[in-house]
RNA sequence: GGUCGCGUGGCGCAGCGGGAGCGCAGGUGCCUUACAAGCACAAGGUCGGGGGUUCAAAUCCCUCCGCGACCACCA
């Protein structure tokens, strides 16, 4: 929908690799793209979403890469909850963007749009569009986007057209529609319309010309007036010069005359409060017709509008030698002919911001033409009513602010577009008796007089279809509120966008659907970042900072592409582009392969059975996994990514990988206990499980690929397989579990770096004693020694409470055990001290911060009992630490 | 002009009132039979400047500086 032009070039499908399209193919053949059922306890229950439709001639961006992740993920999450999913797609006919693209091609052939006629260039467009149209669907495709292929929609559909039709009569004969000779902005190389939001800003160095307006007679010995513009050449236009009615300068002078040089034309000096007396001289030239400021003062004063220009910025006849020139040209020509009569006052620099077409960049032209108008009064009210209820939601919730902004200052919309590709307005005139209705049906005779009638020309806006995307897409063209898509399917639930068309699109589907349906269109609207280059800057092509989301599948997969972009999701409005998150998602993605290989090359003698916590490992790893989808299902209801993405990647990495794992191994050899085997096996393969489906949304291919691996799965594919329950999980939680296993990877942590700080290889094995304070801490240890010696590669481990240190060897301290590793010969202990001196300073310093935070008579009497608690635990803990380091110091002398 | 966002270790970011964290890059040692797209260990920051609120501020308020977006627009 944000336009991306491609310069006619056809864009290479992406090639899906040999495994992600045979599981594309296996989830659209099982037909789970399309209108779910939804099954279990949410069954009932409808989650729709629309995407964005992309132009039709359009090719797959960043923006789209990151949007479309974020639709995918949340509707695969909802259709593994087993809501009745529908994920609507289609493209947009794109009125000016693909007009202008298909202008360009048959221009190349010496072909203009104006010689073939409005049939046989329509008849081109569609040519293009059957060309290209496919192109962004098969790339949505390739990216594993679940949607609902075998029902795609397109704005100039003839279903969609009749609903386009249909909100235009209804808009009509209610009065919100109406005609009206206006200012727009005229781009006059597209030779269109512009609504407002279309038009660009942008900062040019200009020039403030001073120009002396003869007075018609001489007013206390002033001869002239001078005027300040940008813009001498719409000197031709002006009826009227403007001051400030409170301007002491100039107020013998409001209601005299002054001569309009070069054409001769007597104007009325008038007061209006617009004017501002300390801007340039304090007088205003009035050209209603070039100046939407100066159309207002001209309707208040009543001034006649005079056009100058054609609908290519030329001067029209009447104006002499201007007559024919460009605007460029008459701007020339007109200082020139003023310096000669000794009219140019005086010329200094001004820069300005001038509109921009948003398509071609021409230089608009305000412009008095007759237009087509959708008054906006009536329909803000309820639009701006449904986000302040809370009935829509934005996230984050501050572009709910933007939103009731961009309404409040909603001005009048502008729909008819002098295009020809585009819906064209469905209002027909009789030129013989004068009637003259908008029709759903296509009018042929005039049913007052039977004599031959005829269409209006123009176009709509495309934003004019787009907003009736929700529901047209569902039927509501042919059936109203009765269409059965809507009935199941709507409101939608969630509308996943970039902020720059919040106004031009969501607040438009908002008005729209409240309208047409009564009811919103949407519950959660999620704004998503801005995909930045890696400068920072906005992706363009002029800066050369784009990134190209087809490379980076190529490179990377479907998957590492989608989990390294939600990776980079922040609650701030832009996100810099880092190719390296993409890469590591990749990492991340062979990880994951990598653990599921281990898992499956263990399963010698796997008898299935429920998973049942065995160990500490067992109960600890229960409880991070319940933890963890506690965690993603919070996530999901507000649509946080980025942490998910940071939960999911640090809990199978970091824990399921790096710990529980590798306490795996020592249960799965040969010579462990068959039942403590077996009960390992099912729980590897339920954390494994658990987490696919956990990442399922995110990364569909590789999990949906290693979930048909497994031994037993309770669903035909992961795409339908239910959801982790966090309820039924949350039994699993486990907080001592997990201090063990704390305790346990500290002692492992210990003697890894006693041995790394000296140099040893890995292999070498090693002895190493605990000593604990309490006794129930070393029967925990002990309990657990086969993963210590197994991740610690220790030939000989001792638990006890009254062990001695062993000689050669290097101490560390744990709250409440001391972990002596045996290094004979190794040691260096000059080295020792030193490292033990510093641990004792940066105790001493902790303990002291501490204490002197706990003799505070303030933070004694305010602060939080728990906060006072836990910190006195701290120092104790501190000041015990403390102690035995100073007893260790001694001890070596 | 108005509104909003961001300034945290070399880089990209998280944390948003009570112990400064993650990823990447860089360092050291390892091809430990799931994974070198890997493993282990270690190093690295007075959280943009200043002021205020508070027992307590990276976290809240004010102000300044720097970067950025959006809306409006001055003839």
């Amino acid at each position: 929908m944000t336009a991306t032009s491609e310069e006619n070039g056809k864009q290479k499908p992406y090639d899906l690799g040999a495994h992600e399209r045979a599981l594309f193919e296996a989830w659209k053949d099982a037909g789970y793209f399309q209108r779910g059922e939804g099954f279990g306890p949410d069954a009932g229950r409808s989650y729709t979403i629309v995407i964005p439709p992309p132009n039709v001639t359009g090719v797959l961006h960043m923006g789209h890469a990151l949007n479309d992740t974020i639709q995918d993920a949340c509707i695969r999450h909802a259709r593994m909850r087993g809501f009745r999913t529908r994920w609507i797609l289609g493209t947009d006919h794109a009125g000016i963007a693909t007009q202008t693209k298909v202008d360009k091609h048959l221009a190349a052939q010496g072909i203009s749009r104006r010689e073939i006629g409005r049939e046989a260039f329509i008849a081109a467009c569609q040519e293009w569009r059957l060309e290209y149209g496919t192109t962004i669907v098969n790339q949505i495709a390739a990216m594993g986007c679940s949607c609902d292929y075998a029902d795609e929609q397109f704005t100039m559909s003839p279903e969609f057209s009749a609903a386009v039709r249909k909100l235009f009569c209804d808009w009509y004969h209610d009065g919100i529609i109406y005609r009206g000779k206006r200012i727009v902005n005229w781009c006059p190389s597209c030779t269109t319309a512009i609504a407002d939001d279309e038009a660009e800003y942008e900062d040019e160095k200009g020039h403030l010309w001073h120009l002396r307006y003869p007075l018609t007679e001489p007013v206390e010995g002033m001869e002239y007036l001078v005027v300040a513009t940008t813009r001498p050449e719409t000197m031709l236009g002006d009826t009227g010069v403007a001051v400030n009615p409170s301007d002491e300068r100039y107020k013998a002078l409001v209601g005299k005359t002054v001569k309009l040089p070069l054409v001769d034309r007597e104007i009325p000096i008038i007061a209006d409060f617009y004017v501002d007396a300390s801007f340039g001289t304090g007088a205003v030239k009035v050209t209603p017709a070039h100046d939407p400021n100066d159309f207002a003062m001209g309707e208040r004063a009543g001034l006649p509008k005079i056009n100058v220009f054609d609908e290519s910025a030329h001067v029209v006849d009447g104006y002499g030698k201007f007559s024919g020139m460009s605007r460029e040209e008459a701007r020339e020509t007109v200082v020139a002919a003023f310096e000669e009569l000794g009219l140019l006052d005086h010329v200094d620099d001004h820069d300005h911001s001038v509109m921009h077409c948003y398509r071609c960049h021409t230089t608009l032209e305000p412009w008095l033409s007759e237009q087509w108008f959708v008054a906006v009064d009536s329909l803000k009210g309820p639009a701006a009513e449904a986000v302040r209820s809370g009935e829509i939601t934005f996230h984050p919730a501050r572009w709910g602010q933007v939103y009731l902004d961009w309404l409040e200052n909603l001005k009048d919309w502008c729909i008819s577009r002098q295009l020809w590709w585009g819906h064209r307005i469905p209002m027909y005139y009789c030129d013989e008796c004068g009637w003259q209705d908008a029709s759903v049906d296509e009018v042929e005779i005039c049913p007052n007089c039977e004599a031959q009638v005829r269409q209006d020309e123009d176009v709509l806006d495309t934003w004019f279809s787009s907003q009736l995307w929700p529901f047209a897409t569902q039927g509501w063209g042919a059936f109203g509120n009765e269409a059965p898509d809507l009935q199941r399917y709507y409101p939608t639930q969630v509308l996943s966008t970039a902020r720059d068309i919040m106004g031009l699109w969501v607040a438009r589907m908002v008005m729209a659907s409240e309208y047409c349906t009564g009811r919103i269109p949407f519950r959660d609207v999620i704004i998503h970042p801005t995909v930045m280059g890696a400068d920072g800057k906005p992706m363009s092509k002029s800066r050369g900072n784009g990134v190209d989301p087809l490379r980076l599948m190529e490179d990377f997969g479907a998957d590492g592409m989608r989990f390294g972009l939600l990776m980079q999701v922040t609650g701030a409005q832009a996100m810099r582009f880092d190719e390296q998150k993409i890469e590591g998602a990749r990492n991340f993605a062979n990880k994951i392969r990598n653990a599921a290989r281990f898992v499956m090359m263990h399963l010698d003698g796997y008898e299935a059975g429920a998973p049942e916590p065995r160990t500490v490992a067992d109960r600890w790893i229960f409880s991070r996994l319940s933890h963890l989808v506690a965690q993603v299902d919070r996530c999901f209801e507000n649509y946080e990514f980025g942490e998910m993405t940071r939960a999911l990647y640090g809990f199978f990495w970091n824990e399921f990988c790096d710990w529980y794992i590798e306490f795996s191994k020592s249960r799965l050899g040969d010579d462990a206990d068959p039942a403590d085997r077996a009960a390992c096996q099912r729980n590897l393969l339920f954390v494994l499980e658990s987490a696919l489906k956990l990442l399922h949304p995110i990364m569909p291919f590789i999990t949906e690929e290693i979930y048909q691996e497994l031994p037993e799965k309770g669903a035909p594919m992961i795409i339908v397989a239910p959801w982790p329950d966090a309820a039924e999980l949350s039994r699993f939680e486990d907080e001592a579990a997990e201090r063990t296993i704390e305790m346990v990877c500290s002692v492992v942590g210990a003697i890894r770096s006693a041995r790394s700080r000296y140099g040893l290889s890995p292999r070498t094995l090693l002895c190493a004693c605990v000593k604990t304070a309490d006794a129930a801490d070393g029967e925990t240890l002990q309990a657990h020694r086969s993963f210590i010696v197994h991740l610690g590669n220790l030939e000989k481990l001792e638990v006890g409470t009254a062990l001695e240190k062993p000689a050669e060897s290097v101490v560390a301290l744990g709250p409440g055990l001391e972990v002596y590793t045996v290094l004979a010969g190794h040691v260096d202990f000059s080295e020792e001290r030193a490292r033990m001196e510093k641990e004792e300073a940066k105790l001493a310093a902790d303990a002291a911060k501490l204490e002197k935070k706990l003799s505070n008579e303030g933070f004694l009497a305010k602060a939080d009992p728990a906060i006072i608690e836990k910190d006195r635990a701290k120092l104790a803990e501190l000041t015990d630490k403390l102690q035995r380091m100073r007893a260790q110091l001694a001890e070596i002398g």
